[in-house]
RNA sequence: GCCUCCGUGGUCUAGCGGUUAGGACACCGCCCUCUCAAGGCGGCAACACGGGUUCGAAUCCCGUCGGAGGUGCCA
């Protein structure tokens, strides 16, 4: 049977998107399309108090930034719709009854007050609260009765006592539990709504999802759904289960632990193709080297098989280092797009030549939130310890200082046409015809003119980005301060 | 506590009965070099532990330990 391949992403729009949920997302996205499929967005929103404005558009707006494009969804449309669970809300409730009928389910009229009383004093002995299916008991005519008169009721699903129940994961295998462990679980909440347990079912049925692609916190309470396709008659979808993200070793990603979330990273300066290539790697192998994709590679290179099992840990000097290879590989006038805003940060007012500086930087940036803080010199001259001026290794010493300096005074000075050229055969000529090693002259004239121990760029370029005027008054400055 | 799952360097991983256990990030050293970065070369570092099975186990089985997830009228 070639059932067309149907894969849905699920969120519940209580906050950003964080990683863990887009990379959830980009295997559901890579899956349908590796098969020609179809990649559908629904909204899980049937826990109306966790609700958090916003969060909707949040979702559809990440989605499209990272080139997740679904074919169905609240706001593309569709011909499964509608995508948004609060708005299918009417359709639930029959099919619970179905399942009433069939004995799969039951109505429960005990209050929520009752069962966290006694659910709280069963955990404090230690043990493990299960429903007691007390309203499973009732007659057929009592609970038809109490629901007319409009008492307030769930319906819960009905696990047999005895026997096992299980599922198929493409990841994880068989998976297997005993119905004496299972609860029954709230299908229908007392607000009419209905649970994940419920409408995940129905949804992904009614959808025609062919392939459930979830995190691992759904492993264990997936035999349960299975025994609800089976009480309908409906061929349970396909699983695979994926593993959480951990921040660390015990940790799961979170915003509340301040971990970033997609929107976060892609304002600190992180490439959108950097971080889906790094978090497609975070839990998934190609089958061998390989670590560069773009997502249209990954929809021709994912295969689920590559899946791994454990948990993985969000590795962020990783995703930095995917950053900077990924900047180094832009095109160069995009590279000077992106990184002039960082730029007017620290340099607006200035006529720093942004092209030149851009030249220079576009093999050193690893974030573009790190650029404002490594030309913030050029625009002000930071106050710094002359002591870098030496440096033994460059043959810097106390001795030759001043009198390298005085060198490239005098070599800078006459220098009617600026240019890195002219710079460049000015000083060289000059050294060379003064008898000293170039460190001797170069080191000191770089720190004394950026005030910096390490700069984006030799003394040359930054004395050519800095100008004649600014460029001497520097040198003059230094010579100066250490003259004294 | 109970249930389910997982376990290769610090991190992401390759491996699917026979490998000097491979790659990447990070880290360290050297080279290059007017600094830094990049690049080149080299290095440190792993099969959680204990039993089996087998001529042979990172690979298969069992146990222990460790970790994660679940145990909600949350998803």
């Amino acid at each position: 049977m070639s059932q067309a391949v149907r894969t849905r992403f699920a969120p519940s729009p209580t906050g950003y998107l964080h990683l863990g949920g887009l990379r959830t997302a980009l295997y559901t996205y890579l899956f349908a399309k590796k098969h020609q499929g179809q990649f559908i967005l629904r909204i899980e929103d049937t826990d109306q108090e966790r609700e958090v404005p916003g969060a909707i558009e949040l979702i559809y707006s990440s989605l499209r930034e990272a080139g997740l494009y679904y074919d169905e969804g609240p706001d593309v449309g569709g011909d499964y719709g509608p995508y948004i669970q609060t708005q299918r809300k009417h359709l639930y409730l029959p099919y619970a009854l179905e399942l009433v009928e069939k004995g799969a389910a039951y109505p429960c009229f005990c209050t929520k007050e009752e069962l966290d009383g006694r659910r709280k004093a069963v955990e404090k002995a230690g043990g493990t609260f299960k429903y007691d299916k007390h309203c499973l008991h009732l007659s057929k005519e009592e609970a038809k009765a109490r629901m007319a008169t409009g008492e307030p009721y769930v319906i819960r699903q009905n696990i047999p006592e005895t026997g096992t129940a299980s599922f198929d994961d493409l990841l994880f295998g068989h998976i297997q539990a005993d119905c004496a462990t299972l609860d029954d679980n709230v299908l229908i909440k007392a607000d009419g709504l209905p649970t994940y347990n419920f409408a995940n079912v129905i949804d992904d049925h009614l959808m025609a999802i062919s392939h459930v692609t979830r995190g691992t916190e759904y492993l264990s309470s997936a035999p349960k759904y299975n025994l609800l396709y089976e009480a309908f008659g409906w061929t349970p979808p396909t699983y695979i289960h994926l593993p959480v993200v951990m921040k660390d070793a015990s940790r799961k990603l979170s915003k509340r632990h301040g971990d970033p979330s997609f929107e976060d990273l892609l304002e600190m300066g992180y490439l959108k193709e950097a971080i889906i290539n790094f978090i497609a790697l975070l839990g998934w192998s190609p089958g061998n080297d390989r670590e560069f994709f773009t997502l249209e590679e990954l929809v021709e290179a994912f295969d689920a098989r590559g899946l791994n099992k454990s948990p993985a840990i969000f590795n962020m000097d990783k995703l930095t280092w995917f950053n900077t290879e990924y900047i180094r590989k832009l095109p160069f006038d995009r590279y000077l797009e992106l990184v002039t805003p960082w730029f007017d940060q620290a340099l607006a007012g200035t006529n720093i030549d942004y092209r030149r500086l851009a030249e220079l930087m576009q093999g050193r940036t690893e974030v573009f939130n790190r650029v404002p803080d490594m030309v913030r010199f050029l625009k002000e001259m930071p106050a710094f310890d002359p002591e870098i001026m030496l440096n033994k290794k460059q043959k810097s010493t106390e001795e030759s200082l001043l009198p390298a300096l005085r060198l490239a005074q005098d070599l800078l000075s006459p220098l009617s046409s600026w240019t890195e050229d002219n710079i460049h055969e000015a000083l060289m000529t000059g050294i060379r015809e003064a008898g000293m090693k170039n460190g001797t002259v170069l080191w000191p004239l770089r720190v004394a003119i950026s005030g910096q121990a390490s700069t984006p760029g030799g003394a040359i370029e930054i004395a050519w980005l800095l100008g004649k005027e600014e460029t001497l008054r520097r040198l003059g400055a230094a010579i100066k301060n250490i003259s004294s």
